[in-house]
RNA sequence: GCGGGUGUAGCUCAGUUGGUUAGAGCGCCAGGUUGUGGUCUUGGAUGUCGUGAGUUCGAAUCUCAUCACUCGCCCCA
């Protein structure tokens, strides 16, 4: 269109878009708290280090997406990709491993630098969870029975199915990757090219492939599972009969995998059909490593980001906007803004017509969906009193300045 | 990053094999009601036809480039 485009990949929340992210965000985060998780706000940039170190080299985030950039003093910063990352660089930071078992919710941008799609920006939202400082699959439990519960409450339920697999210990999973690509190497002609530089990269990813050919070769491929040590594979069942104890239905996937490598043990996904491509609402898994590996305390993490155009999407529900009621001032102008704020003090919301005869003052109020008018005409206001219109019902009545409040009280 | 589709008024969209002043519905503004909305009715405004080049006597229409969106791949939330 014209010159004053936002900038690719990046988009306007207006007003009404606006309202249903917050409402998602706060449904989420309404039920986080139950769960007793609090809210963490860390920046939205970080050095780069923040995340090349902890991401993984060769993953397409790390690689080819950041928004990198030099400041002025030279620093090597980048705009956040994911949010996993400072969060745990934060809890460092912070010291905060004398507080552990810790539950934290977090929202806000993130950007990577991809082609733009439905459901896939530049910049886009997501909340999240992690849950820091326990060891055992109960953890694992509770975070994905928290997601599937706010899912619930988006009214989403139906619409999402949840994927779980067990990336296993990094023993279990380094053994499993080269029986992986041993296989694949054995099947190099029928893979496509792009599986054949996945082989290199991040073999895991060869699993998910949606080339044909490729699936063909991946469906006899060795899985996950049965290269998981006991420990790993007594984990794994712990979290699925946790979950069918907390009543959440799974569908294990042998193939699932994730696409940075700070992961471990539990992955899962929750995804839908109704958003094309773009199918994954909300995933995360494990990552015990990650701390560690950043030069913090040892400390096992679980955690899972949800994307908010996403979820925005598919939610069908309506943000409820609170009625007004509209000042409508007659010929006693400089009086209308001494009710106007006399009702908001007393926790109205109030609209003030501004300009325009009443047939236009009422036809505004009337867009603005309001509950009833006040109208100041000369004559009521020598009396100290104005007229109150119900919008609704078309009635109106006089009502003396004095028992104004009381006489509102329906509408508040 | 790769391949396909689309781009006309604020919104949704027509626009016939290139042909003269580019349309509709909704919305917006104004009147019918100079202190009374929602319905009805009358009238009005609005477009660099995404942008830039090219072909042509003539381009919204054809060609090329470019930008944006979109579908699939890729990636992922």
């Amino acid at each position: 269109m014209s010159v004053l485009q936002p900038v690719r990949g990046t988009h306007d929340l207006l007003p009404e878009e606006a309202r249903r992210h917050r409402l998602v965000e706060e449904i989420a985060f309404d039920v986080a708290k139950r769960y007793g998780f609090g809210e963490i706000v860390t920046p939205i940039f970080e050095f780069t280090d923040v995340f090349s170190r902890n991401l993984g080299e060769t993953t397409d985030v790390v690689s080819k997406e950041m928004y990198t950039f030099t400041d002025r003093s030279g620093e090597s910063l980048t705009l956040r990709p994911e949010g996993t990352a400072g969060v745990a660089r934060a809890f460092i930071s912070g010291g905060l491993s004398q507080h552990l078992p810790l539950k934290l919710f977090y929202r806000g941008p993130m950007f990577r630098y991809e082609r733009p799609q439905k459901g896939r920006l530049r910049q886009f939202h997501q909340l999240g969870v992690e849950l820091l400082g326990v060891e055992g699959p109960q953890a694992d439990v509770e975070v994905i029975a928290l997601a599937a519960h706010i899912l619930q409450a988006l009214g989403l339920k139906d619409q999402v199915r949840l994927e779980l697999n067990s990336l296993g210990d990094a023993p279990s999973r380094a053994a499993y990757r080269d029986a992986l690509v041993a296989y694949l190497s054995g099947h190099k002609d029928k893979l496509s090219k792009d599986s054949l530089e996945r082989m290199e990269r991040n073999p895991l990813r060869v699993l998910d492939s949606k080339d044909d050919s490729d699936k063909a070769v991946v469906a006899d491929a060795p899985l996950m599972v049965d290269y998981l040590n006991d420990e790993s594979r007594r984990f794994f069942d712990t979290v699925q009969e946790g979950l069918a104890a907390a009543g959440v239905p799974v569908f294990v996937n042998a193939r699932l995998v994730r696409g940075l490598d700070y992961y471990c043990h539990t992955a899962f996904e929750f995804t839908t059909t109704a958003l094309g491509a773009q199918g994954t609402v909300l995933a995360g898994g494990r990552y015990d490593g990650l701390i560690g590996q950043m030069g913090g305390p040892v400390t096992p993490g679980i955690g899972w980001a949800a994307g908010i155009e996403r979820l925005s999407m598919l939610y069908a529900g309506e943000a409820v906007v609170r009625r007004p009621m509209v000042v409508i001032p007659m010929g006693v102008s400089d009086s209308a803004v001494v009710v106007t704020q006399r009702l908001r003090q007393a926790g109205f919301t109030v609209e003030l017509g501004y300009s325009g005869n009443m047939k236009k003052r009422l036809a505004r109020a009337n867009k603005l969906n309001a509950c009833a008018a006040l109208i100041l005409g000369e004559e009521e206001w020598a009396r100290q009193a104005l007229v109150l219109r119900d919008l609704d019902t078309g009635e109106q009545e006089e009502v003396p300045l004095a028992v104004l409040e009381d006489r509102l009280a329906r509408f508040r």
